[in-house]
DNA sequence: TACACAAATGTTACCGATAACATCTTTTTA
DNA sequence: TAAAAAGATGTTATCGGTAACATTTGTGTA
C-alpha cells in the first residue's frame, strides 16, 4: 500500500505538499497539484485512515446501542443497520453493536441508541461524546423517527374513507412514548368524527391479539376495523378473525404499523403504515456525523410515514 | 483520556515498562508492575486503539459483506451479525457492512462473506486478506455453516416416526449449495426407507408455496408431510392447508428450515430445523480473527443442526 | 533598486503505541 | 573475583498522517 511518502517523492514534491493537496487543494499550485495527481493515480494511492484517526484524535467508530431483545424482534433492526451502515461507510466510519450483552461503550466517536427504557437514563446522560436517539423519547434527547401519531391519525381516517363504522385499537402494552403518540393519533381521528375510542392493549405477540378475537368473537360486530401498533398484532387479528370464519376485507378490516416484513408475508398482505428504516438509518447516521464534527446539528428528525397498501382494508 | 506516557510518569517508569506490562508481563518485576497497575488503575488507562492500530499496520475493521437482497429478507442475518458484533466487539474489531449497494471493500483486515453468486467468485478470489464465508460453497472457500444435509435427513426421519406415510420436499428454486445439500439429506432419508422422492421448487415466498397448495390440492392425499426447505415455504404450505380446510398436524404434516422468526409468528408453530445463528457467527467472528493472528485456523467450521418441535406434526 | 509582504513549499514535532537496540544490574561460572 | 551471560529497564526510531513554524520565491511599492 502507497503512503503520502511514495506519493512525495515520485512526484517530487515533500509529504506536506501532498497532504495540502489533499486536504486545502487551494493552497498549491496547479503545476504541482497535476504532478501529485499523477503520482497518487499511478501508486493507487489511499490515505491511510488509522494514522488520520490517530492526529485527530478519533476513532472512525460509532456504536449503535440496541438496547431491545433482538432474538425475538422484527428484521425491523437490521433495515436501521443497513441504513446507518450506508452513511457510515460512505464517510468511512465502522460500527460497532452494543447490546446488553455486550456492553462496551468507549472508544468511539458517537453514539445511535435505540429501544432504550427509563432506567437506562443515568449512563445515557453521561456519555460525553455525541449521540442522537433512535425512536421519540419525551427525555429531551436528540431523536429520530416517524411521525407516529400522524400515521395512526392517517390510517384511521383511511379506515373510515373506506367505510368501516367502528374502529378499535390494538396497541401494545408498554410505556413507550411511540405508543402514546400512536394512541393519541387514532384517538384524535376517531374523535374528530364523533366516535368513541376503543383500545385494547397487549404484549406484542401475535398469539396474544388472535386470543383476544377468538375469545371475543360474539361481541364483534360486522364493519369493525381494527387499527394496530405493530404488523405483528395485525397478523394475530387478521388469523384471528379468519380462524373464526369472519371475511377480511369485506367486513372486518385491519391495519399494522412497520412495514418491514411481516406485512408482506401475511395474507391478505396487511395495510400498514410504512415507515422506512433505511432511510431514517441513513438520516440517523448523517446527523450523527454532522454533530461529531460540530457542524450544530440538533433537535429532531420526523419521518412522514406513508400508507402501504395491502389486502385488509377494502376498496 | 489517559495515555502510556501519563501512566508511565504517575508510575515513575519509562513508557516501555508500561506497555511491557500490558504485553509481556512476565519481562517486568512484580514490584514495578504493581506499580503500573496501580497507575492504570488511578488514570483509568485505556489503551489507544488507533495507535495500536497504527503500529501493527492493521485497521482492525472486519467487513461483513452480505450480497443478498437484504430488504425482504428474514431477521436471520441481523442474528447473524450479533454473533459476528459479540466476537469482534470482544476483541475490540469493528464490523463494516457491505452489500451490492454500498461496495466498499478496502481497509480492512479480513472478510466474512454470505449470499454470494457464482460471479462473485471473481473478485472473492483476489481478495489478499483472510476471509470466510458464510454458507457452505463448493468453490474451496472455508465457511461455517449448519450441516444441511443431516437437518433435513433427521427431519424427514422424525416425519416418518410420526407415522405421516407421503412426504413431499418443498424446495428453493436456485442453484445454492445449502439447496443441493438439503434436498440430499432428504432424498437420502427417503431412499433408505425403500420411497421414492417428490421435489418440487419455487422461489422463496410463501405465497408460491400456498399456490401451490390451493392448486394442487384435489391431488394431495391425507397423510402427507411437506418437508420444506425454508420456513417461509412451510409457511406458505401452512397456510394454503388451512385454507383448503385440511387439518395440520393430524392429517397433513409441514416442517420449515431456519427456526429465526418466521416459525414462531406462524400459526401453529412450525416444526423446523433450528439453526443458531448467532453462535454461528460468533464462530465465524472467532474463526476469522484466528485467520488474522495466523492461528493458523482454516477448513469449514459445520454445526449440528437441532429440531424445534412446533405445533405442525402430530406427536 | 531595495525592502516589505504575501504566497508557495519544506522541516520539524507530534498523535500513542511498539520493536529493536542500548544500557545498566544481577547472577552464573570458571 | 573477574568476565560472561542473563535479566530488567530505558532510549530511539517508526507507523502515516497533520499542525505549526521555517524557509524560499515572487510580487508590489517607494
Amino acid at each position: 500500500m502507497a503512503t503520502l511518502m511514495d506519493v512525495a517523492k515520485r512526484a517530487n514534491v515533500s509529504k506536506m505538499t501532498v497532504s495540502r493537496v489533499i486536504n486545502h487543494p487551494d493552497m498549491v499550485t496547479n503545476e504541482l497539484k497535476q504532478l501529485v495527481y499523477q503520482a497518487m493515480k499511478e501508486l493507487d494511492y489511499r490515505p491511510n485512515l488509522i494514522a488520520k484517526a490517530l492526529v485527530n484524535n478519533s476513532t472512525r467508530i460509532v456504536k449503535l446501542c440496541i438496547l431491545e431483545d433482538i432474538d425475538t424482534t422484527e428484521p425491523y433492526y437490521m433495515n436501521l443497520m443497513v441504513g446507518i451502515a450506508k452513511t457510515l461507510d460512505l464517510h468511512q466510519y465502522s460500527l460497532q453493536l452494543v447490546t446488553r450483552r455486550n456492553f462496551d461503550i468507549g472508544n468511539c466517536d458517537g453514539y445511535i441508541i435505540t429501544g432504550m427504557r427509563k432506567e437506562d437514563l443515568d449512563w445515557i446522560k453521561k456519555l460525553d461524546k455525541p449521540l442522537i436517539m433512535f425512536g421519540e423519547n419525551r427525555y429531551g434527547l436528540d431523536y429520530v423517527d416517524t411521525n407516529n401519531k400522524a400515521g395512526t391519525y392517517k390510517m384511521a381516517k383511511l379506515v373510515l374513507e373506506r367505510g368501516y363504522d367502528h374502529l378499535v385499537y390494538i396497541g401494545i402494552d408498554s410505556k413507550e412514548s411511540f405508543e402514546y403518540s400512536r394512541e393519541a393519533g387514532y384517538i384524535q381521528q376517531v374523535q374528530e368524527n364523533q366516535m368513541i375510542p376503543e383500545l385494547y392493549r397487549f404484549d406484542n405477540h401475535s398469539h396474544l391479539a388472535e386470543e383476544f378475537i377468538t375469545e371475543h368473537w360474539k361481541e364483534i360486530e360486522p364493519n369493525t376495523a381494527f387499527i394496530c401498533a405493530s404488523d405483528r398484532l395485525a397478523m394475530g387479528i387478521e388469523r384471528g378473525i379468519s380462524r373464526c370464519g369472519g371475511s377480511i376485507p369485506d367486513d372486518y378490516g385491519v391495519t399494522g404499523f412497520d412495514g418491514v416484513f411481516l406485512s408482506q408475508v401475511a395474507s391478505p398482505k396487511i395495510t400498514t403504515v410504512k415507515q422506512s428504516i433505511i432511510e431514517m438509518g441513513s438520516a440517523c447516521g448523517e446527523n450523527l456525523l454532522d454533530k461529531i464534527n460540530s457542524k450544530m446539528s440538533q433537535g429532531n428528525l420526523i419521518f412522514e410515514p406513508k400508507i402501504s397498501i395491502g389486502g385488509t382494508l377494502r376498496d
